[in-house]
DNA sequence: TATGAATGAGCGTTCATTCAT
DNA sequence: GATGAATGAACGCTCATTCAT
């Protein structure tokens, strides 16, 4: 097969694996988890069931391919704001802001990924659960922070797992009561009260 | 039926109720929420698997009665806190720590109340999601710190979500890390944070 | 429950397993092997076909189920014979003429079950096939005849595997020309050529 | 299309079914019957799957080819050997043997087409199975040797069978137990029993 | 002619629910 | 009320065959 050929190939393969993706999406939004049967991706790929095991080698492997595929935009910022110089602060804000905001647009894609337990074997299977590294990278701000005098001592894993199920909760009750707020000011809220307590200033 | 009669009956079947829920308890920590089926919670409890449907019209029904038999004792708990005379912070701190102490005796239960979709679903069924109803406590105790001058003015429903997140995360990652943490010790960290922040105080 | 009620059970539990026997083995005669599918067993049997289920853990303890059940009465008479006092020659034609008549009268599912390579797995998984234990059988009557002098000091693992070859292929060959030879004649055909050879006797 | 152009493309579609012949013995020895897929088969040839309709116009078809193509050597050879002047009883040594070592250089193959439940059907659709036709040449040698006064004047059909099966046996049981006995002392035995059979001679 | 993606009927198996006893 | 066998729709997955390119 030509060079010309095999990239053609490539893209055809890139593409239904795409449709199949946004299916599965569509089915996880109509459904939820439980409902995702590779009988009605298939459906609402409008491909056959067995054009699906031509894509994906089994269901498990699909689910990885949706949460890769999810998840991918959001650690790839990660990394971006990680590398750059930055105070710790507005690297916080900055991450709050674009996970808010691609929460927004996927909705609840997130609550499948971070919370199903059948996807959450397949994320241990990748062996870097998307949690964990997202925990990593937090503790990672709050030591520039503490580093820099910005923060006070603080236990950082801990204070990451907070931070974390803070922004994660205010997301899911932004989906469970069908909420549209602002990605800003829900950051803006959160970044307050971690760096200024509930404690009224002196 | 005379009036004793009945009396005996309903306790009966309260008494028979318990018995089924203690064996899907036992069925949900030894299989996971994937393996909880009919036929194990009747084989658990000692009954024939069509006697379930004696108590509980359908497994949803049972689903529901699990997650508010467990929820139960917390939400006593948090009403008899509530109407406590306790400052707000140091309810917030009694709250928590009976959680976390809650949560650390039932382990895998919560996970499953929390996490498991088919649970989830059937929370919304119940029109008043434990989640929302935490939340709604929660909020409680900043008002009333507010009003006692204890806490600034900041979006208590936001304030609630946030505060809730950090601790259901700090109890998931214990889970998934399979942490053994005191739960006096998470409390205070998360207490200090909270009502301090992490900007170094003046 | 009484034990009178456990005896019916087991005895209505008996009866089922004999009906969904002789579905499987209508089943083999009509589609053959490779056509003995749960939906095809559970149509013929009449009944759904989750209610096989009920009765064998899987196909595969389906098939057991009748092998042993097909090779029972066959292995019962053979070890009687082994049993009896009787001149080696005899026990010979004795088991031959039960083989021919017994497999006249089940026909295919012989054919079925020495040959078929799923059946053969199983088999093995019973640890002792049954072609093993026909062998091993046929093999004492040799050496019993060679103990009484009556047959020459011939290599008795082989002569048992190419009697077996010999009775299995006048069975299989009565079934795909679809004759009907007596049973007596066949086993008497075979004694003789196998006690006398083809030589013409001095 | 001139004549030989004709030629040349009679020429290239039997070495494309040869190659597909050999490639499908390759999956049968590795993978079993059960494992010979059309994938599997196209795949070893190197060729497309569809490519494989244009030379096979079914599965069936292709085992239809593998079958002849493995049973042709025999059958040549056992042509051979029948129009040869030879008694009666060497040409029987003679087939045996070859039989023996046929059967030992291509192992797995001969227990598929023997024994596969698919296989045999197709043999049917043949209408004249390998079986048969190999049971019409055995006879043949019987009714030599009767005529020429070295063998008894037995039943030829039936001892054409019994001598078969007990080939065929003999041959499985070496598969069964992976032995790996030599073909000409094999086949002395089963001559050695033929002839003379089991009782001592006088 | 060669390709290989698409197809869809079919497989063995599970399990919530029903209902005759 | 208690039982547990019967049910059948649904599941993930396979694979011989077709057909547009």
């Amino acid at each position: 097969m030509s060079r010309l050929a095999k990239r053609r190939k490539e893209l055809v393969v890139s593409l239904m694996k795409d449709g199949i993706y946004e299916a599965a999406v569509r089915v996880l939004m109509e459904r939820g988890a439980e409902g995702l049967t590779m009988d009605r991706v298939a459906e609402s790929a409008g491909v056959a069931k067995g054009s699906l095991y031509n894509y994906f080698r089994s269901k498990r492997e699909l689910l990885q391919f949706i949460h890769e595929k999810t998840i991918e935009p959001a650690k790839d910022f990660l990394a971006e704001v990680r590398a750059a110089s930055m105070p710790a602060a507005e690297k916080l804000q900055t991450v709050v802001r674009m996970w808010l905001e691609h929460f927004a647009t996927n909705r609840g894609i997130f609550d499948f990924l971070f919370n199903d337990p059948r996807t959450r074997e397949v994320m241990e299977d990748c062996k870097r659960s998307s949690r964990l590294e997202g925990i990593e990278e937090l503790r990672s701000f709050f030591e520039q922070g503490i580093a820099e005098g910005a923060f006070r001592p603080i236990d950082t894993q801990r204070t990451a797992e907070m931070f974390l199920g803070a922004v994660i909760l205010t997301m899911e009750q932004q989906l469970m009561l069908n909420l549209n707020r602002p990605a800003e000011e829900s950051a803006a809220a959160l970044l307050d009260l971690f760096l200024n307590g509930l404690r009224p200033q002196a």
